[in-house]
DNA sequence: TCTGGGGTCCTAGGACCC
DNA sequence: TCTGGGGTCCTAGGACCC
């Protein structure tokens, strides 16, 4: 999907199409997470601090995340995905790699390019928005023709035409050349691919470490043989928040690293899984970060045992100076029906059975589902920031639905306007506890789509 | 207004075992 | 005959991806 985040916006959104929009973290700390094509074109991409955005596009839309809304979405994309072939494997909610052969619809270059011609117009007719595919004989090769695509286009790689291709491009666009692996080569004169298959494998195995080294010479001749594969499990779960300031006290300290491990063991139970080892991370006051670990002689799926790990490991840890994030992990993952036979057995007390909450999960999933949206139900809500926080829906009882275009002071601004709209939306101000305002449930993007209000978002995940 | 959050994979050293 | 070789597990850190 192109720009995705901001693209669905742009779409629910019609003031915003055409225009510079920005979603992210909006606190002290936040960064970028998508930029629509208009901002990219300021300078605008993601990871960007987001203050450093707001001096590049001052007039740019800024928006928070609404995770469950992209996740309808990218349900709907992934489910059209899936009539091409059984084997999708998702890297994302925006991006997926999908086995042609496997599903019988493509043996040669024409068909594979009237297969994908066709999913994108599938995919701009059932979500409204546009994305781009790359076809060729390898994941490597489909995942740099898609980028090549991008926005609204497709591109195939004929084989045999892979090597001529890449030869002169930046080492930096195979997959898993990042920033450092980029000055590693640099600094041994390699900055083509060219020149990296001239350096040979036991030079780049030197350079760059044994497996490395190899899997980067074989990807600069064009050979990358690995599978698409449908399903892979999980083999972690974790936590962390970023404080918008940094914390001194050790005793908030231990009370957040509390509700980390809360949140993690809630979101590990939702998965099905217990785990044997429980990790902290902290990021000091000057963004060094470091973990500490402890392997559990059993998998666990215990609030009360992961919680009391990871207050342990936190008194390992020196926070002097102070810290601005903090995360607590689960990995070492058993499926959740083999149990937590060893770990259980010292805490039993008090904290209820992993099984029951298995069932309740199992339970839920079908059509019992709560009346109002998880969205519309931030975990410690009540803070007006977070109620009507910029871009998330609302309705009015006389006015119909909007969005927040921003709120403070006692009061928030609300855009109404609906994605249908051909022309924006009205603008007025209320206070932020006016009785006839609410939060609501985004509306479809197309008519008769769906809004993640009653898509596939699954129960466990409300917390996002 | 300088750096999110959720992951995966790899490396390297030490403990431990046969 | 002062010191082999291989394997696994655990811990910590780092690179990378979206």
């Amino acid at each position: 999907m192109d720009a995705f985040f901001a693209a669905a916006e742009q779409a629910s959104k019609p003031s915003l199409r055409g225009k510079p929009v920005v979603v992210g973290g909006l606190g002290p700390r936040g960064v970028v997470a998508t930029a629509s094509y208009e901002a990219r074109r300021f300078g605008v991409h993601s990871a960007m601090p987001m203050g450093q955005a707001r001096r590049l596009a001052p007039n740019a839309a800024y928006l928070v995340p609404r995770f469950a809304f992209y996740r309808a979405i990218s349900g709907q994309v992934m489910e059209l995905l899936g009539r091409l072939s059984p084997l999708v494997e998702p890297l994302s909610l925006d991006e997926a790699f999908v086995d042609l052969e496997a599903g019988g619809l493509a043996d040669d270059s024409a068909g594979a390019r009237a297969v994908g011609e066709r999913l994108r117009a599938e995919i701009l007719a059932t979500t409204g928005l546009t994305g781009s595919v790359g076809l060729a004989g390898s994941k490597m090769l489909a995942k740099i023709a898609s980028e090549e695509a991008k926005p609204d286009g497709l591109v195939l790689i004929e084989p045999g035409t892979e090597r001529a291709l890449l030869a002169p491009r930046s080492v930096r666009i195979i997959p898993g050349v990042g920033p450092a692996t980029g000055d590693h080569l640099r600094r041994a004169g390699i900055t083509t691919v060219a020149e990296v298959v001239e350096a040979g494998e036991d030079e780049l195995v030197r350079i760059l470490g044994r497996s490395h080294g190899a899997s980067l010479y074989r990807m600069a001749r064009g050979h990358d043989d690995r599978p698409v594969v449908a399903e892979r499990d999980a083999k972690s779960v974790s936590v962390e928040d970023t404080f918008d300031i940094d914390l001194h006290d050790r005793l908030r300290i231990r009370l957040e690293v509390e509700r980390l491990a809360e949140r993690c063991v809630t979101r590990l139970r939702g998965s099905g899984h217990s785990g044997r080892t429980i990790v902290l991370k902290v990021r000091r006051y000057d963004f060094s970060t470091l973990t500490r670990s402890e392997t559990l002689r059993g998998p666990t799926d215990d609030p009360l045992v992961v919680r009391e790990a990871a207050e342990r490991l936190l008194e390992l840890v020196d926070t002097t100076g102070g810290v601005r994030l903090l995360g607590v992990g689960v990995s070492g993952l058993a499926d959740y029906t083999q149990e937590d036979l060893f770990a259980q057995a010292g805490a039993e007390a008090g904290t209820s059975a992993g099984g029951e909450a298995a069932e309740a999960v199992v339970a839920e999933e079908p059509a019992e589902r709560p009346a109002v949206a998880p969205a519309a139900v931030p975990p410690a809500a009540g803070t007006a920031s977070r109620r009507w926080a910029p871009g998330h829906d609302v309705r009015h009882a006389v006015l119909g639905a909007g969005w927040v275009q921003g709120s403070g002071l006692g009061r928030v601004t609300v855009r109404f306007e609906e994605p249908g709209s051909t022309a924006p939306g009205r603008v007025r101000t209320f206070t932020v506890d006016d009785p006839e305002l609410e939060p609501a449930d985004p509306l479809p993007l197309v008519p008769g789509g769906v809004t993640g209000a009653e898509g596939a978002a699954p129960v466990v995940r409300a917390g996002e």
